[in-house]
DNA sequence: AACGTTACCGACAACGATTGCGTAAATATT
DNA sequence: AATATTTACGCAATCGTTGTCGGTAACGTT
């Protein structure tokens, strides 16, 4: 009957506890109340939703977690949530996850492969239910993800994935865009294509150059691999392969980006430069920009369906998660990219 | 000594009983000699330290939780992840974070009142150990988030703030930026400027208005509430307003937006309108918009730190999680904003 | 009247970790 | 040698919740 008052160092909640001493009832009759069990008298049942409304009950995740061993949130690894495709894709998962009882917990590896292992440690130390990565531009090897995954944490990709780890997987159709966008340019005239690639160890990487290389073939145009450079994500490191690029003795028509952040610092530095887009240098990007259009010159993208791919892989995350049926019926989604023509490659010869 | 194989529904991990039950101890003394505790033999420690490592043993966050009740999680809530200001400063809060052992979750509002209602619901009955929020455009009043403070939750406002909750803000020096901008604006000439304003609910947005006001009266043009247009934050209201504001019998000379997505939006029916920039009309925003120098024409800006803002939100919040002592010295934290003139607002009369 | 059914509810243990208290043995003190 | 102290550890409670088991009425059945 004599009301505790606790003073805890937080917020204090009202818990069962709380509404069991008020009601003179034990805490299995409050709790199977409030579950709506079948074995609990309906006016008990009402007085006990009554208590609890009264004292502003909820339930404790926290306890819950500890009992049911998961933790109704899932941990998401990008390389830099300040990134246009990132937010855009963080964005779609906070949507699915945030309809289905989850929570999502954010971490950037900063395409460091160093920060990356640590943010898996962290999740994996934090019990969150699955994780969503997307690799860093460092990453090489995924034994930190491998560890575990075979310790039975669902695991999706999106983007940029490891073939090393058989689970889901969303992607663009990186080989596909990367090809129409070679030929979109290909056949306004350009025949001296240079291709500026990200991280070589990213699979998205490898794709895109695929599909460069197949519209290059199509149409006969040798490949030459002068043209084709990488780098890595620091902005001197771009600058840098850029000015290279544009430093050798055979000069590139075009210039196909696979990056938004590539495709600004390109577009910076030829700029600079004063060349002129797209007269004297055709220039299209792998983008998310929703500036693209704005840009001068609007900007000719191939644009990947970002929020879509976020939400693709949270829903597979969480019916992994979901799933009690050990399934390993593992697919890859891959979702169509589209080719937005602007005038960063409009044709001088019109 | 018979060795428990357990199969839980997760990954497995091993527990301090699990070392207990291995090395024949109790679960105290395991528990003090992982803490290092000075009653344990140096000996029986270093078996522990040995067996722990060896079962690969990382204590349980959620028991922990459970037991001294936080969560070691901060929670964060914005209009939306998909937006430059949003997304970096969720980069400085996570960095901040991160670094200091918590883990950030993430909640959008989608410039809706009810969602932020939702998510600050969640985020109580998630038991984070404090929160910061930026405020839905919507939001008019904040008995949600009142109700929360005085319970003893530690918030902090960034960006967008409520002045009836008495906590620490970190903001803008919004009225200074829009002083400083107008009067550009105004020594480029222009007298019939217009303020494209966001939702007239928001602190932010009075304030700029202040600032507009004030510079106005400095150079004594007259206040004219025709070139003062609020709008949430639909696209399709924004462009609404946008044509409603272009299509007035006086036109303005130049317009001074207040947001990203205003800013763009205007850009694009002005393009649409072919009413030249700044020729026929001079433009700028309150941006933090990455490629604001590469748009066309490139776009003066006044520039917010994001980045900062979100570092310092974060550490006061922190602060206030970590500080034992309940010392309600709240204060605003102003940063200064910063006027970058390019190609958007040159003066034709050069 | 004796038994079996229901309906309803409580005690207890458990989840993983920490901690106050107790206590045995080992050592130190007188 | 008797006592006091220290060393090193175990027991049990705790955090909030739920599942298992059990129990007690009230009722119906023979």
């Amino acid at each position: 009957m004599k009301n505790c008052t606790k003073t805890r160092l937080a917020l204090e909640t009202a818990t069962i506890k709380d509404i069991a001493k008020a009601l003179n009832l034990s805490t299995s009759t409050v709790s199977r109340a409030l579950r709506g069990s079948y074995e609990i008298n309906p006016e008990t049942k009402r007085i006990v939703l009554e208590c609890a409304e009264k004292l502003n009950y909820r339930p404790n995740p926290i306890a819950l977690s500890l009992k049911e061993n998961r933790s109704r949130a899932i941990g998401v690894v990008v390389p830099e949530i300040d990134n246009p495709f990132f937010s855009q894709a963080i964005n779609g998962i906070e949507a699915i996850a945030y309809n289905r009882g989850y929570h999502v917990v954010i971490f950037q590896s900063h395409e460091s492969y160093d920060r990356e292992v640590v943010n898996i440690q962290h999740l994996a130390s934090r019990r969150v239910d699955g994780v969503l990565i997307s690799l860093s531009g460092q990453t090489t090897h995924v034994e930190h993800l491998k560890e575990l995954h075979t310790k039975g944490m669902p695991i999706v990709f999106f983007d940029r994935f490891s073939d090393e780890i058989n689970t889901h997987k969303v992607v663009a159709d990186n080989y596909q865009g990367a090809f129409e966008g070679t030929e979109h340019l290909i056949n306004s005239g350009k025949k001296h294509i240079a291709h500026l690639a990200a991280s070589p160890t990213l699979s998205i990487t490898r794709e895109r150059i695929s599909g460069y290389k197949a519209a290059l073939e199509k149409h006969g145009i040798p490949y030459n691999e002068d043209f084709v450079k990488y780098c890595n994500f620091s902005i001197e490191d771009m600058e840098n392969v850029i000015d290279e690029l544009l430093s050798q003795p055979i000069l590139p028509e075009a210039i196909f980006t696979v990056s938004d952040r590539l495709a600004m610092a390109c577009l910076k530095i030829l700029k600079k430069r004063n060349i002129r887009i797209p007269e004297d240098m055709a220039l299209m990007g792998f983008s998310n920009l929703k500036v693209a259009e704005l840009l001068s010159p609007s900007f000719t993208s191939v644009i990947q369906p970002a929020l879509e791919m976020g939400q693709r892989a949270a829903e597979l995350l969480l019916d992994l998660v979901e799933k009690k049926s050990k399934s390993p019926a593992y697919q890859t989604v891959t979702l169509p990219t589209e080719l937005v023509i602007r005038d960063s490659t409009k044709t001088a010869s019109k």
